[in-house]
DNA sequence: AGTGGAGGAATACAGTGTATCGACATGAGA
DNA sequence: TCTCATGTCGATACACTGTATTCCTCCACT
């Protein structure tokens, strides 16, 4: 005679079936909440209901999640629709480029840090790519994809690291480059530094929105005067 | 009757005595030789013959020391005397800030990474802001810094990614980006990244420095353009 | 001579990335 | 239907990290 329900234990629970995507999202959400720093493959695992080795068939190492990573959130990037002005479109990319680092500010810490090879990292220089196509030789093209994408590059990192800085010191943009920590005001006060002394009291503070439009501007411009040669 | 020298033990050891600067350079010389993650408190501290935690007497956190190197090699950078034209003085500032990346690998991933504030930190921006006084008003000033340092920090953290990526596959820039792996050879193959292929297959390959150079120099005459309007 | 106090060192802890190993559920073959 | 090989998952293990805490030892001072 069979055993009843109640004498046969429940089979075990099957482990929840896994994919990059999912891990990927998972390890997402925890830098989204805590940066970087709180992406461990640990806590990355117990997220999914997993042990941290499970991990490892489908990643080999931890960069190689964050090279995925980076990759997803490239898929922000790219819209639907190139506009079919190349200066549009540029511009266009590199503020959807900040506008995914200021969604996710670890992106931050990644961009530029080893070249993005995932589908969407192509994507990302294909459209930069198509955008000066047939406007100049290749040469002159890559170089000004290379000059556009190294200035935000920069810049959006710059911004991420004061957006930090403020908010770590509770100071606002303002007061905090105004006068800073004591250590700032002291060492605005020995006089060795008069143009920064300058600057920092007499400048006025754009927020960072348009000081990134209007250095994108001048270096379109950049990119506009070399344009304008004859292609070869 | 006093012991004789045999039989009185040595006195103890008395420790190394120790500042940051002598903590900073073991630091910076365990980066040189294996990058950033060679660098740990313990092995710093190994290094100087003193336990780990004696190096809170001078820092409280490793990114402290951290910083602290970046102020560090920062010094390379200000040269003795400023050329008296702007544009030289820029461009030596970006191009000795290169050199110390292309010196100090490490620095590519912490550049731009937190506000400079340092001594050495503010004196390149001191520099910086030097070369442009008195050629526009404050803000256009301030903007042409930020632009200009934008474009060389995005520009060495890509190079020294490249360089990386090359050294970590074992093959030259031309090969690495022409085929890459077995990877980047399909993704081209597929067709999705027309522009792409065409750059990667048409592109002549110009070497690093001079790739630096020409982008720097297009972002410089975008200053020039909006230096020469009328200052305030 | 005793007694604070300070500062270095040892220990401790919670966590990390990753290698290794053992068990176990599943599929194939008899 | 039973057995055995297989491959996958989890547990365990290891070397190491940054940092808090504790303890000991030496020095200066009363």
């Amino acid at each position: 005679m069979t055993m009843t329900v109640w004498d046969r234990p429940e089979p075990p629970a099957r482990p929840v079936p896994l994919d990059r995507e999912r891990i990927v999202a998972a390890a997402i959400a925890l830098a989204d909440e805590g940066g970087l720093e709180a992406v461990s493959l640990r806590k990355v695992a117990a997220r999914l209901n997993a042990g941290p080795m499970r991990l490892y068939g489908y990643i080999s190492t931890k960069e190689e999640l964050f090279d995925l990573m980076v990759d997803e959130v490239q898929a922000e990037i790219v819209p639907e629709e190139q506009p079919g002005d190349w200066r549009e479109a540029l511009r266009v990319l590199a503020h959807r480029t900040r506008q995914a680092a200021l969604r996710h500010e670890w992106l931050a810490d990644l961009l530029g840090g080893r070249p993005a090879l995932g589908p969407n990292g192509l994507a990302v220089t294909e459209a930069t790519l198509a955008a000066l196509d047939g406007l100049a030789d290749i040469d002159t093209v890559m170089r000004a994809v290379e000059t556009v994408s190294a200035y935000f590059t920069g810049a959006i990192r710059r911004e991420i690291a004061n957006l930090r800085a403020e908010r770590a010191t509770g100071l606002s943009k303002r007061d905090w480059q105004r006068a800073s920590g004591p250590h700032v005001t002291r060492m605005l006060a020995t006089g060795r530094f008069p143009a920064l002394a300058k600057a920092v009291y007499d400048g006025t503070d754009v927020d960072a929105g348009t000081s990134f439009a209007t250095g994108l501007d001048w270096v379109l411009d950049a990119v506009a005067a070399k344009l304008t040669r004859p292609p070869a």
